[in-house]
DNA sequence: GTCTATAATGGGATAGAC
DNA sequence: GTCTATCCCATTATAGAC
């Protein structure tokens, strides 16, 4: 962890504004909220900081205070970005969970289950391993019983799992895989997954390393596909019970 | 406390004679200053008291305050009885993990790959159905990076770890079991299962439920232990299990 | 053991400077 | 449009009085 911080300097910090304005088309929408390409970017710097102290503090623990002194900024200059706390807890959120939902879509698209889910698993743990701080907010999150972002994760994941259990189900109707519980298996395979960022810090101390490597997550992948994929394969011809949901 | 970090040497472990079980930490002060009965239950009362809010707000989030309150005590009498925020901290973890570390000594003691594995899917599944916020704080603790308990994880879990996984590579030795990796199971194994306590929210909302119910706890069951034992069912006929050494 | 005072922190609103 | 300064109020850790 860097810890450089550094106490807010009340030195002015002049940032000379973008020189050149955008003369291709400044007309083009008059006096709607340009978005202006300097903001975005200073809002991503603040919500990369954000997620990082909302993962290491959690909503209430993390302090806008810390996280304007983390990138150079006033606390009031933050507050200038995001209305609030909340708002700028609620971005971060939306953020992770739009790239998560983007990986289930594909899953469902698919029309190799086995293939299908090992994309799907390698992708989840791309995830973890690129951007594990967006998972320890979600995490953080829905540990504290989700009240912040309950309505958000019902009214985006819901849908999807349910097409995905039905995607599930055709495959089984189809004899390709067993038929198991999939909504669980989705529960499992998300916890899996996102245990290899929430508890990074832990696996790595108990493997006697600094950091996971690119091997340790090759040899997490190849473990979890194997039990799902294992726990998939159709039961031959023993019995098929219709197992109830 | 004990700082008996050892770095994970290959090198120096060669016999897998039965190792001493590493005298695992005794579980926090012992009798020296023989507590009164009354203290020890109000103690507990602080403890489970302290334990929910620091699974829902975190260490930093969470306030004596507020703990005091809800047991219907003042600040300064909590303080009386916990020097510190820390201490009540640290003690909650205490507890958390002796009761954790007692369900993978069992484990350790069977004999029978498959009935073992069920026995110890159950029991932490059961130990997330009964007590989740202390899985709560846990992982809370875990994903700041574990600050203030990773020595302790360190000392305590590693090397009950260390002795599992020894056991499972004698089971595969055997032939009784396929040869995996044996540490990412117990990774994947207790992320599955803790996922139970912590995103009991979650889960039940997507279920559409308001908590999970001990049906939806025996069906994680099955389907975890489905996977467990059918990714660890020997190949057989792809390659032949390395009978000696 | 309990109650109260103080100092520090943090979120938020408003006004105003570049 | 962007950023800073001042004020306000709630919360809370800590210390000390009773």
């Amino acid at each position: 962890m860097t810890d450089a911080r550094q106490p807010p300097s009340a030195s002015a910090r002049r940032r000379p504004e973008a020189p050149s304005p955008p003369a291709t088309a400044p007309a083009a929408d008059t006096a709607a909220k340009a978005p202006t390409a300097s903001r975005l970017l200073k809002e991503q710097g603040i919500l990369t900081e954000a997620e990082n102290h909302f993962a290491q503090f959690g909503f209430e623990g993390a302090s806008l205070e810390n996280i304007a002194a983390a990138i150079g900024i006033s606390r009031h200059n933050l507050l200038y970005y995001f209305p609030n706390k909340e708002a700028l807890y609620q971005r971060v959120l939306d953020d992770v969970l739009t790239q998560w939902l983007a990986g289930m879509e594909d899953l469902s698209h698919s029309d190799d289950p086995q293939q299908a889910l090992r994309r799907y698993i390698r992708a989840k743990l791309r995830y973890s391993r690129e951007r594990p701080n967006g998972a320890k907010v979600f995490t953080k999150e829905v540990i504290a019983g989700a009240p912040r972002y309950g309505k958000a994760i019902a009214a985006r994941v819901g849908p999807l799992l349910k097409a995905e259990v039905r995607t599930f189900e055709r495959w089984a109707r189809e004899g390709r895989i067993a038929r198991v519980n999939f909504t669980h298996l989705m529960f499992i395979i998300w916890s899996v997954t996102q245990a290899y960022a929430e508890q990074e810090a832990q696996f790595a101390l108990l493997l006697g390393k600094p950091a996971l490597t690119e091997r340790d997550y090759g040899k997490a992948e190849e473990l979890i596909c194997r039990m799902v994929i294992k726990a998939l394969e159709p039961d031959a011809a023993l019995d098929n019970p219709p197992r109830a949901d």
